[in-house]
DNA sequence: CGGGAAGTTGAAGAGCGTCAAAAGTAGTGG
DNA sequence: CCACTACTTTTGACGCTCTTCAACTTCCCG
């Protein structure tokens, strides 16, 4: 039973392109190795996981799955950013995460997905079938520890989010976020500055729990008060990263 | 690494009394250990548990370990109810759960503990320490795996709770958590209809993203329509479940 | 360049929070 | 057993933050 949803630090190699799972080397070559789950394992025993991996690639905006579907792979996502989400029958929306290179996904608890996911921007995931991979990690304790670990840490991530939506204000909201993506760029091993915002201010609206107004006026705000600035291509610089700290926790 | 918190099914005796971990038959006397760790466990390996576990007792309201704190121990709810909750530095608080007999805590993917928890009703734990319950994971593969699907349910519990705090009303948050609590109670082996509500309005509040005076406003209201009735004791009755789940889910 | 989506800004309104006080409940001791 | 206190819950009045609805602007991508 059981895998997960789950996000770790990452490499910082510009470039993915992971191969479909055939008989060369697709993972031996995977960029991201060493943050996911595979970092549990030496080269003969990602050969393993190579025979049984194959590769996704999606559009800005394509689905990977749907909330209910059955769940038949689990997912490394190795280039772009996945949203998650679930949504209400009336159609409102709640983001429970976005996902970056090395990220996890995949969680059955039972044996349907708990979450709808789909592609921000041009991604590239390596997939696992389940039936496959349970094995594997039946052979390899190691890895299931790993997937423990990261199971945990999706646990407490979840946990501050929680905190986040029920007890922050739109403007500590929209500092955390933005200090959490650039926390989340280091790890990744991007620079921690002029960070990319990928999502629109709608699916921002929806991962924080406000409106697409709220949001952009949000910014505006933090803008004229010089803790960020908005430049082209959606980048933001973090001017005055000390002033969000102290925004994000309760100014 | 890593341990969590974590909630499961559990038994239906009245009565929990465990002991401390001497030598004689702690664990083989449980009474939730088909719900837990230990339900991965046949009776030798229970009792290498026998060997480790001590047994804790709490009063209403009293702490059992604060956030941030180093880790020493993971515990299991044998009776009564434990809140765990963070808080922001000016004293705003979110529940990020209520645990019942059968449930797991003691997150720690560093080696502190990520949230605050402390009793509810008076209640009853027992504590593996963390450094010898590690060893057993690995020699026990089986518990390793169940705590794995534990993790794995309780992110999908923490992603339903997400969508609540985000995007439900205060009329549908109260009516989806009067709905869990019924659930859980019959995953307990309790009845399902007039269920116990033992913690306060000020600690439901902290849980759904609300305050004292709005949960209690919306328990009126819920109760002037009709959906419920509250008893004396902290009982409360759904005295129309149909019009509670269509509530929740955004009527 | 032009058209459609995304983002920004404005004005008005609703839902929930805040402040305050009354009513209910529980525990304590005379 | 009742009185006294302290806390929790309920109810009321008001205000503020965020949402809603709408118009305008900017940004893309063909």
């Amino acid at each position: 039973m059981s895998l997960f949803e789950i996000r770790k630090m990452s490499a910082h190699l510009p470039d993915p392109a992971p191969r479909t799972g055939g008989p060369g080397s697709p993972c031996s070559a995977c960029n991201v190795r060493h943050l996911t789950l595979c970092a549990a394992l030496d080269d003969r025993e990602v050969a393993d996981m190579s025979a049984i991996v194959s590769s996704v690639e999606l559009g800005p905006g394509e689905p990977l799955f749907d909330e209910a579907e059955p769940a038949k792979h689990v997912f490394n996502v190795t280039a772009g950013a996945i949203k998650i989400y679930k949504l209400l029958p009336d159609g409102r929306r709640q983001m429970t995460g976005f996902l970056f290179p090395g990220d996890f996904l995949g969680l059955a608890n039972d044996e349907t997905y708990a979450y709808s996911a789909e592609a921000v921007t041009f991604s590239t995931l390596c997939r696992f079938p389940r039936k496959l991979l349970e094995p594997l990690l039946e052979r390899y304790p190691r890895m299931e520890r790993r997937l423990l670990g990261m199971a945990s840490h999706e646990l407490a991530v979840a946990q501050e989010q929680m905190l986040l939506l029920g007890r922050k204000t739109a403007r500590e909201k929209v500092a955390s976020f933005l200090l959490m993506l650039s926390r989340r760029a280091v790890q990744r091993g991007q620079k921690d500055n002029p960070i990319s915002v990928p999502m629109s201010r709608n699916d921002i609206g929806d991962f924080l729990g406000l409106t697409t107004e709220t949001v952009s006026r949000t910014f505006t705000q933090l803008k004229q008060g010089g803790a960020i600035a908005l430049q082209s291509n959606g980048k933001v610089e973090l001017s005055d990263r000390a002033a969000l700290e102290v925004i994000s926790e309760g100014a």
